[in-house]
RNA sequence: GCCAGAGUGGCGGAAUUGGCAGACGCACUGGAUUCAAAAUCCAGCGAGGUUCACCCCUUGUGCGGGUUCGACUCCCGCCUCUGGCACCA
């Protein structure tokens, strides 16, 4: 660290304090004139702690907005507190706090930080989602779901921990187990509220068009793939069952692949299908084959997010018609098929499917060839794997000859026409589950009475406020249903005694609107005024990490569009501009210890081996090894010999996203408190492109800092002999360096501004000040024009204010500019000014450079190559040698083809 | 497995999208300043060679081919890493 830093202790907060008092981040929203300019910044889960991602976020954030600001614009910058959600539960379980009070306390303690930090926001529109006057709107936007029929209640199942009683959110669950008492966890149906958010995937992906080159093109793709649009057919299968109730009726399938019909030779249904248990009722192994069902189901809810398992099936005995040529083929109940996409049944083509291949040949299921290769004849005992690539249709009835791609449309242009099936579309993207079985979320907004189902909550009575004396610490279902004062109430409708539901909503929820309420944060009688929001949204620019892609910017659009589609919006895209940046990694530490399942006795790790399933086991006897994975911070590490130092243990690293649970986040305090704010935001954006991930180390920081103290040194060099001058240049020939200095400014000026605009290369950007502060080290004491050199102190000064205000500000002050850096106008360049007078070309010879020569700026193609060719090092290796072409690329590059 | 993105000095990264590879910064080395150190300033810094003083030459952007006067950039085939998705019918 720099011993003699510039005074940023005392110019940061006389700055801050400035900007508070003159309000230069209050946005008047009805103001007229300026340009409105939304940038919104991802608001963050109040954890109580900045880390380097959130700086990363806002340094890119402030950046912006103090530019915009610089340009004239009104400029909207608020910042709120996405302050639901499961932490909060946890220190209230954990530590026996309020979870509202935890939550203050975090806010508090974050907001001071953010405020230390420099970055400028309309503190006055600050908002928290677990604020009452926030989540009465949440619940008015589940009503107004509720009342279109986009919001239905249906089973579902969660995971319930018979151990902790209770139900667990997918990020509690690890390897099928709890994480804190590791019991398996069971799969449970409950009544649940969902979003009917499927009927908008079209229109989803119809919306993309709109985003095209303003968002980042990985982000659309992964939404695409996301919401996971296929083509294919609905086809109709008769049931043969004798004797159960289905006999006779239909099993609707979707498949992509019609052409296969023919080769159908069984039929796979999911676990969780409510024909299974119809079609197994009168089965003489009906005990023994329910029972294994239920085993799937368990298991393919537990291992859903595990890697491969094995392909189960088991034969129902009942059998599907094909509705192409009468054929019958087995029902099996499958563990692969699942229920939630397409219609939970997969009709099995072993000859053309892989993963049918591999189930018919281990249960012995007839294998039939329906395409074939041209030329080629296809057997089925013989086959190694299945054939998946385009043919020619062959035992396929009328089809027979037809290429595969216009047999899918022929077939089921067919099936169509007898009323058997039709073309359809599916998509991967499933409604949304809001329901949350938790306290500390907004509730949903439902009563259920006896007499009259279910009862919405009357508007005037929002918001349905959070019971604050609740005893959440003993489990069960939902902690809201333990409180008899909440769920008792009287019905709204016929006023006799009913229910409220105790499930609250998901914090997507929350943020899905966030930006609607900024434009109006403490409006009282309305979620959002639909006038002001036209004008302002969409959100200008929309600053973000990429971990939330799918989820949170699809709920957000999703809602955008429902609230259009209900009238209140007139746009219907939330975010016109994303900008994602990348993740920060860190090296993590952590020790693995392995020991027995049985015995517990401690196995080492080079005896350790993984079993393709998973599974880890010692290698000497195959008994079960479990993992216990414990995680270091730095401190504990001896991090060359790489062994904790308190025990010599071996230690493992690796380089992860920065996150709490793995002990490697790097908290910014400190580098606050060494270098200051400006210091920290110029270093974070100059270390690499903001896009991308980054490896976070502060080993350049000092070099940032030891920038801005030159650049600190250089301006106030200059300040009191220049007090008197002003900025512009007179007419007429200026000597070198004056020119020179100018020179550099325009073209820094230029660069800085284009680093505005997508893709934000700040990186580069703030190079180019580095090069600027050189240059006027090196000319501004030979300069002749003193109206050049304060130009150009002026301009570098500006340039660099977006990055490092509080320095920026105070030298502006010291020139003796106007009230304030960021209310003047962002200068234009002068491209006259930054034009080069002479450049210097290289010269090839058979694309090997050989020489160099410095030109007129303005030389034409002729006289270059004349001047190429003249050139006394290009003469030696042309001697000799016929020229048999010149290159010339206008003023850049001259090659000389010889032989 | 599929879909993205990336691979350039000891390190983070530049290169106007086919035209001087290594801007800018870190680290390192040498020098100035200092009683000495820190800080600061100046200079050097891909590798190899040479008559190492000036020049100059060869080679070099993950690997192997190709297109082109010219390739970090485009095409074909591989390898590695990061991220996303994954019994998707």
């Amino acid at each position: 660290m720099a011993r003699t830093s510039y005074p940023f202790a005392e110019i940061e907060p006389k700055w801050r304090q400035h900007w508070r008092d003159s309000g230069l981040f209050r946005c008047d929203t009805h103001a007229a004139g300026r340009q409105p300019y939304y940038c919104l910044m991802m608001y963050p889960y109040p954890s109580g702690a900045l880390h380097m991602g959130h700086v990363i976020n806002y340094s890119i954030g402030d950046a912006i907005v103090r530019y915009h600001l610089m340009k004239g614009e009104n400029v909207l910058s608020p910042m709120g507190w996405d302050s639901f959600g499961l932490p909060a539960e946890n220190a209230a379980i954990n530590a026996g706090v309020d979870p509202a009070a935890w939550t203050k306390q975090n806010i508090d303690k974050m907001r001071e930080q953010m405020v230390r930090a420099g970055w400028g926001y309309d503190w006055d529109r600050e908002l928290a989602t677990s604020h009452p006057g926030y989540y009465q709107w949440t619940q008015w936007l589940f009503l107004q779901f509720y009342k279109a029929g986009l919001a239905y209640k249906k089973k579902a199942p969660v995971n319930w921990c018979p151990s902790c009683q209770t139900v667990l959110a997918n990020e509690q669950v690890h390897d099928g187990a709890c994480e804190r008492c590791s019991s398996v966890v069971e799969p449970r149906d409950l009544e649940q509220w969902f979003f009917a958010m499927s009927r908008y995937a079209q229109r989803l992906l119809d919306g993309h068009a709109k985003l095209e080159g303003k968002w980042p093109e990985r982000v659309i793709k992964m939404q695409q793939q996301w919401i996971g649009r296929s083509e294919g057919a609905r086809l109709d299968f008769g049931i043969q069952a004798p004797g159960t109730a289905l006999d006779g009726q239909t099993l609707s399938v979707f498949t992509t692949r019609p052409d296969t019909t023919y080769g159908v030779t069984s039929m796979a249904l999911a676990p969780e299908h409510p024909h299974v248990e119809v079609l197994l009722a009168n089965h003489p192994k009906r005990d023994e084959y329910l029972q294994a069902v239920r085993r799937m189901r368990n298991v393919s809810a537990i291992e859903r997010t595990s890697e491969e398992s094995e392909k189960e099936g088991i034969p129902t005995g009942a059998c599907v018609v094909n509705p192409f040529d009468g054929s019958t083929a087995e029902i099996w109940v499958t563990n692969y098929a699942l229920m939630e996409y397409g219609t939970g049944a997969v009709m099995s083509v072993p000859a053309h499917d892989q993963r049918d291949f591999m189930f018919a040949r281990k249960y012995g299921i007839p294998i039939k060839v329906v395409i074939q290769p041209e030329g080629e004849t296809l057997d089925a005992d013989a086959m190694a794997e299945a054939y998946i690539e385009p043919g020619v249709q062959v035992n396929s009835g009328p089809f027979d000859g037809m290429p595969n791609e216009e047999a899918k449309k022929a077939m089921t242009e067919h099936v169509k026409a007898q009323g058997k099936g039709d073309f359809t579309i599916h998509y991967r993207l499933r409604d949304w589950l809001v329901s949350r079985q938790r306290y500390w979320g907004a509730p949903i907004p439902i009563i259920t009475c006896e007499d009259c189902g279910e009862v919405p909550v009357p508007e005037a009575d929002l918001p349905v406020l959070l019971p604050d004396d609740v005893d959440f610490t003993h489990g069960g279902e939902s902690p809201l249903a333990t409180c008899d004062a909440f769920v008792n109430v009287p019905c709204p409708a016929c006023g006799r005694p009913a229910r409220r539901e105790t499930d609250t909503m998901d914090t997507f929820v929350d943020s899905s609107w966030y930006f609607l309420r900024y434009l109006a944060p403490r409006l009282a009688d309305r979620a959002f005024d639909p006038a002001t929001c036209n004008q302002w949204l969409p959100v200008h620019q929309y600053v973000g990490g990429i971990e939330h892609a799918t989820m949170h910017l699809i709920y957000a659009r999703i809602f955008t569009q429902v609230l259009h589609d209900l009238g209140h919006l007139a746009f219907d895209e939330p975010f016109e501009r994303l900008f994602c940046q990348g993740m920060v990694c860190h090296t993590a530490y952590r020790i693995d210890d392995y020991s027995l399942a049985s015995t517990g006795e401690n196995v080492p790790e080079d005896h350790v081996t993984k079993q393709a399933d998973g599974t880890l086991v010692r290698a000497s006897d195959g008994q079960n090894v479990v993992l216990d994975r414990t995680w270091l911070t730095v401190e504990q590490v001896d991090t060359d010999a790489l062994v904790r130092k308190s025990d010599g243990h071996p230690v493992h690293a690796e380089m992860t996203k920065m996150s709490k649970s793995k002990l490697n986040g790097v908290s910014p305090d400190r580098l606050f408190d060494h270098y200051g704010a400006d210091t920290v935001h110029t270093y974070i954006l100059f270390v690499g492109p903001a896009d991308q991930d980054i490896e976070y180390s502060d080993q350049g920081v000092v070099g940032v800092h030891r920038f801005l103290n030159r650049f600190w040194d250089t301006v106030s060099g200059w300040t009191e002999r220049l007090a008197d001058v002003g900025t512009d240049v007179p007419e007429g020939d200026l000597d070198a360096d004056s020119k020179a200095l100018r020179r550099k400014a325009h073209q820094t000026l230029q660069r800085v501004t284009a680093a505005f605009e997508p893709p934000f290369r700040f990186n580069t950007a703030i190079a180019g000040l580095m090069e600027l502060t050189s240059e006027i080290r090196d000319r501004a004491e030979k300069a002749g024009c003193a109206a050049a050199v304060k130009e150009t102190l002026v301009l570098a000064v500006q340039c660099l204010a977006p990055f490092a205000p509080h320095v920026c500000e105070e030298l502006w002050e010291r020139l003796g500019q106007p009230t304030g850096i960021f209310r003047c106008p962002w200068p234009e360049a002068n491209a006259e000014a930054a034009r080069a007078e002479e450049i210097e070309v290289p010269i090839q010879v058979n694309g090997k450079l050989r020489s160099r020569v410095t030109v007129d700026a303005d030389i034409d193609d002729g006289a270059l190559e004349a001047v190429a060719l003249a050139d006394s090092k290009v003469q030696q290796q042309l001697a000799g040698k016929t020229v048999r072409k010149v290159i010339v690329v206008a003023k850049q590059l001259v090659n000389i083809v010889v032989s």
